[in-house]
DNA sequence: TAGATTGTTAATCGATTAACAATC
DNA sequence: TAGATTGTTAATCGATTAACAATC
């Protein structure tokens, strides 16, 4: 049962399987071969076949995919046929929004708790689940079970929280404030970090701006616009 | 001046390396080498060399690299040293947190629009800036420079509401909704998945107690507390 | 000048794609 | 059985790391 190491490569692309082949249920569509799927995600059926032998052999010869067993058994390998308590941390408008996300709780990824450091929101509720403060947090993480703690607050507080909630046990850590946090081995971070996905797009964007300077128009500025 | 491709993970990384450099310039630091932002950053000197080497030779030997001046040279690649007007489509919780969020203006990213499909919504504002109603998007791209859409919709809506942006000439859309836009050659799209991104924890935590399950006391339940 | 550190080439490593034998 | 398609090995491609000459 010794796992050979998963890239994260792989990893990283799982969930969009797991989403494609949710859609394919929706549409009734009972099996589904590599080449076809290739053709509907865009990647190789190659790179199909290979992420999905890394956790074992889901399909059958001259037949392909069965799309529910492929579906459950991708859902089983990403944790989600699992009930994850979830806190946030950080109720500002951030934080509401991802408590106001329903789909999560699809997945089993359930919200417990909201917490912040404003006085002015104590007592408030978020979809029924009332915003404590910090200081309340030790106490309800040793009486509540917690998979993940999301952190929605601004840099300056985040550094400090995230050791708070790994002194207290949490193990896993979604993190959307803009810093990289400094965790032991056995807490997991996912980031978020939303600006630098904005950047990236401003550096496409700007990179296709600078390409096409000199075929829009020969009117004098190129076509930048700015 | 026929740019050589740049890489996708290069591409990636710059804000990163744009965020420490911010950091160091806040800290006053005037140069430093790959070396010393390597063990600050957790990445191989080398690669750091690499990755900055693609836009040009901004260090000096002996020296290393003047903060300011690489700071405001990233910033210029990545289009950030200019204004990008935005609009985002679906004013829910979402699209109002990222209305809300300051630091992006810091940028030069401004938000000029807010559109949704939601008659209740018309009318409200979001930080002074009133939502309108989708009919009036064509009138609006006609008349104002949009250089980013922002997409919070739910995703029945997201592909068609997509194409009507396409339609009327935005080339870049950051993409939060579940699905993968279908977008011709000069169109940008940048993806958020953020289900995506938690499926990923999701993973990782349950791998990590997989590989645990047998360490973590000898009481026959492994451990695995669920 | 001597020391430091870059820019860049070469070596290594890892990930993707191609090919095909196995098998349903 | 013949056709289809997987699972898997081998080949290719790309990205990262190491090494070092150039040079400040």
């Amino acid at each position: 049962m010794d796992a050979k190491e998963i890239s994260k490569a792989v990893i990283k692309r799982l969930p969009r399987y797991y989403r494609y082949l949710g859609e394919l249920m929706e549409e009734n569509v009972e099996r589904i071969s590599s080449n076809d799927l290739s053709k509907k995600m865009r990647v190789t059926a190659s790179q199909i076949r290979q992420d999905l032998n890394n956790f074992g052999g889901f399909g059958q010869q001259g037949y392909g995919y069965n799309v529910r067993y492929l579906y459950t058994e991708i859902g089983k390998i990403l944790g989600v046929d699992s009930v994850h308590p979830m806190i946030i941390l950080g109720a500002g408008n951030l934080g509401q929004a991802l408590a106001n996300y329903v789909d999560f709780e699809k997945r089993g990824f359930r919200l417990v708790g909201i917490f912040d450091v404003n006085p002015v929101l104590e007592g408030m509720a978020v979809r029924g689940i009332e915003i404590q403060m910090i200081h309340e947090l030790p106490f309800f993480l040793r009486e509540n079970q917690v998979d993940i703690a999301i952190l929605t607050l601004p840099k300056n507080r985040a550094r400090e929280m995230a050791q708070l909630l790994i002194d207290n046990g949490i193990k896993a850590i979604w993190n959307f404030a803009h810093i990289d946090l400094d965790t032991p081995d056995d807490v997991i971070v996912e980031n978020v970090h939303l600006s630098e996905s904005l950047m990236t797009l401003s550096y496409n964007l700007s990179q296709y701006r600078r390409e096409h300077v000199n075929r829009a128009g020969e009117d004098g500025d190129g076509g930048n616009r700015l």
